[in-house]
DNA sequence: ATTTAATATTGACCACGGTCAATTATTTCC
DNA sequence: GGAAATAATTGACCGTGGTCAATATTAAAT
């Protein structure tokens, strides 16, 4: 039988984790070192890696839970009545992704799960997001000629892609959100009526 | 004035090309080492930085060329009748973009030129996949509600939603054909039919 | 209380990408 | 042809993420 966890070990990860929030705090995630954490957190460098499998799963750890915040907002949010409501609702969320781009690149490379018993903290958010929109998505007034699934599905695909585009040095002439706004009528509202 | 470059240059810059590409052809991507390709090339390390930024810009180099040559092959055929169409002729382009794991990660990552100075290999293709892609569905019998070039950009993010969710082990139940193939005709077919 | 087994921590060590002052090769100019 | 200027190459060195055998701590068994 399995052991319980040790007091000391969570006290362990509790001041690895403080102590890595702090460091990103000043710096920001890309320049946070594991040397600076663990020198903060008072531990040996190895105990930074029995604590998490490397440097970006404690990054995951962090950056799953901001985006996990912005979903429960959005989940007690009433149904959106309009293409504009949507947009409103998913900027918080959109300025967490951005706020970095090394974050953005991040969320990309982390929201594929490589094996089902494997599943991170960001894997996670995108299989929620897809829930959370579905639903939301389901109540407003929008085309009905596809599946609630594969309205969030899309709308997934263009939130990553506007944020791509973001960071693109090349798509300046509308912002993030005229971009977005302008693949969302299209999208949820194709013909510029409902669709039956 | 700019003096010309030296052949001696373009030598050992062909020299570490030529075994990158071995490298790369024995081991992947991912697992190519910076010392293993100037140990074949017969130079320096330090010679390999005077010729690439980092690793990553070769790698850039040549995933860029394998897109390219999958655009000009695209760019060749004759407007596409139907959505299995696109999808079949997209699927080699795929193929190249899901082929390692991490050569999605790179090409997501280079995707955005930070700025207009640098605009990488990848970068490039993205502008160009856009601009290739907008003429040829412009051609097609699709949605004219909207324009091509919005068209295209949707379809730019289907292509790679699918992609990601393939890595993902989460959404298994279809193929990235099939998936492709259901937000494609939501996306350039709503209702079923062509809108004008 | 002592032994034993499981778990947590340590820090010297390694791998690998990337840097840069020194050296060597090439081109230009007289 | 030789000197001066420019360009290319070298390899010792560094930073940082990550490993692992040894050690220390904690909990369970007697």
């Amino acid at each position: 039988m399995a052991r319980a966890v040790q007091k000391r070990t969570l006290e362990t990860r509790a001041r690895l984790i403080a102590a890595a929030e702090g460091v990103i705090a000043e710096v920001g995630y890309e320049a946070m070192r594991v040397e600076e954490v663990v020198l903060r957190a008072g531990v040996a460098k190895g105990t930074f890696f029995a604590h998490f499998r490397d440097k970006e799963a404690l990054l995951e750890l962090l950056i799953g839970a901001r985006i996990d915040t912005e979903l429960d907002r959005i989940e007690a949010l009433p149904a959106p009545a309009d293409i504009p409501a949507i947009v409103r609702a998913l900027m918080p969320l959109v300025a967490v992704m951005i706020s970095e781009r090394y974050v953005f690149d991040l969320i990309l490379r982390y929201s594929g799960a490589a094996g089902v018993a494997e599943i991170g903290p960001i894997a996670q958010t995108f299989a929620r997001t897809d829930q959370v929109l579905g639903e939301w998505l389901a109540r407003g007034p929008f085309r009905r000629d596809v599946t609630p699934a594969l309205l969030s599905s899309g709308v997934q695909a263009f939130l990553i892609h506007v944020i791509a585009l973001h960071f693109c040095a090349l798509h300046q002439k509308q912002t993030l959100q005229e971009m977005l706004m302008e693949l969302l009528q299209a999208w949820l509202l194709p013909g510029g009526r409902i669709k039956n």
